[in-house]
DNA sequence: CAAGACCCTAATCATTTGATTAGATTCAGA
DNA sequence: TCTGAATCTAATCAAATGATTAGGGTCTTG
């Protein structure tokens, strides 16, 4: 027997509740919170606009569930590597823990493009990211990066400098895509381009 | 005699027209274009909304020339800084013009906060902002880089990866200086930090 | 199969937004 | 001082936005 509260999902509406969500994702990503219309997400996702606070309460909870599952995949991407990783030594473990990070950069250019916006906001959902999500992404970083100065792998920086040029370096490039494919003319989610910015970003960080 | 269409302007309106375009550029880059109200930044700017049409036939010419006024200033920066190096040798002068670009990036983190939030949404005020302002300090930033590492000074990287390299690692400490203020417990802008960031950025990119 | 919960849509509401209009006020110049 | 243009405000409009309501259709389950 179920517990009364308990609602019986149907199939469907999870397909159509991750429709919403991924087109959630890229709308909020593209337009910032305030820009971006539940008209828009609901066309993108292919269903009609009331849809949306049928599944979710509002559009702030929205957000939320969509910025969640963002982090949920960053988080398995870098803990799956980790895990495949145990045993290696620290600087070579970091190298590809940084590449890592700097292909899902590329893959999912939403995540640093959802923190700027809201960080610009500086409202509550960024005390909520920051809280939940992002601090402690920070406090493994800086760890890792404390421990690489103190041996002498990298130049002595301060680690939340090195965070934010990491987190700065890695993104920027695919974030501002639509500029270096005009300034450039090269295609910066392309498989070339993206090796060369991870070895190029590896290059400064750890090469010396 | 003046010509009958030349306006006699009263110099009371340059400088509301500056207090509406100061708070425009704030407005602008802590919400995004869309994100932002003509009633919020006449409300800042100490006038009423109407007023902004009055000065600027719409929403989108006011960023136009607040966008504008942005960049005539990191030209002038780089510019007045460039003159006073001149005939000093060409590590130097990068180095320190890098710097310049990092202390401009501090005391106008609304110069990264504009080109990240317009270049998400790829219209055409991207359109605009590139071909009017970025191209040009993209074309003279890559030709220095690649200098640098025809002369051995830096790593052999792309220039274009340098430049997005640089555009990250510079100004994201200060675009997200309210999550750094939470996370790191200090105060990005403040003297100390400014120059903490530029020593690390430089020290990356120069020092081997 | 019948009932009820679940999934979804059409219509609509109250607010907010950029912009316009009409008019008040101020200032320069004749 | 008087006139007219320049500067600014109050009132308002049409469009867009997040959310709600009422109801239709569908699947489960007793």
């Amino acid at each position: 027997m179920q517990t009364p509260t308990e609602r019986v999902k149907r199939p469907s509406a999870d397909a159509t509740r991750e429709r919403i969500l991924a087109a959630a994702l890229d709308v909020f990503a593209e337009r910032s919170f305030d820009g971006a219309t539940t008209r828009d997400i609901a066309a993108r996702a292919g269903v009609t606009q009331p849809l949306l606070n049928y599944h979710f309460s509002s559009k702030d909870e929205l957000w939320r569930a969509a910025v969640d599952g963002l982090f949920d995949e960053l988080n398995r991407s870098l803990a799956s590597r980790a895990d495949g990783l145990r045993g290696v030594d620290e600087l070579t473990m970091s190298r590809l823990l940084v590449r890592e990070f700097i292909y899902f950069s590329a893959s999912h250019p939403q995540l640093h493009r959802i923190i700027t916006g809201e960080c610009k906001a500086d409202g509550p959902r960024m005390d909520w990211l920051v809280d939940r999500h992002v601090r402690p992404l920070y406090e493994v970083t800086t760890a890792m990066f404390a421990r690489l100065v103190e041996q002498g792998h990298i130049p002595a920086i301060p680690p939340a400098h090195l965070y934010y040029i990491l987190t700065g370096a890695g993104p920027t490039m695919f974030v501002l895509a639509p500029e270096c494919r005009r300034l450039a003319g090269i295609d910066p989610f392309s498989d070339e381009v993206i090796e060369a910015h991870a070895d190029s970003v590896t290059a400064l960080l750890f090469d010396r």
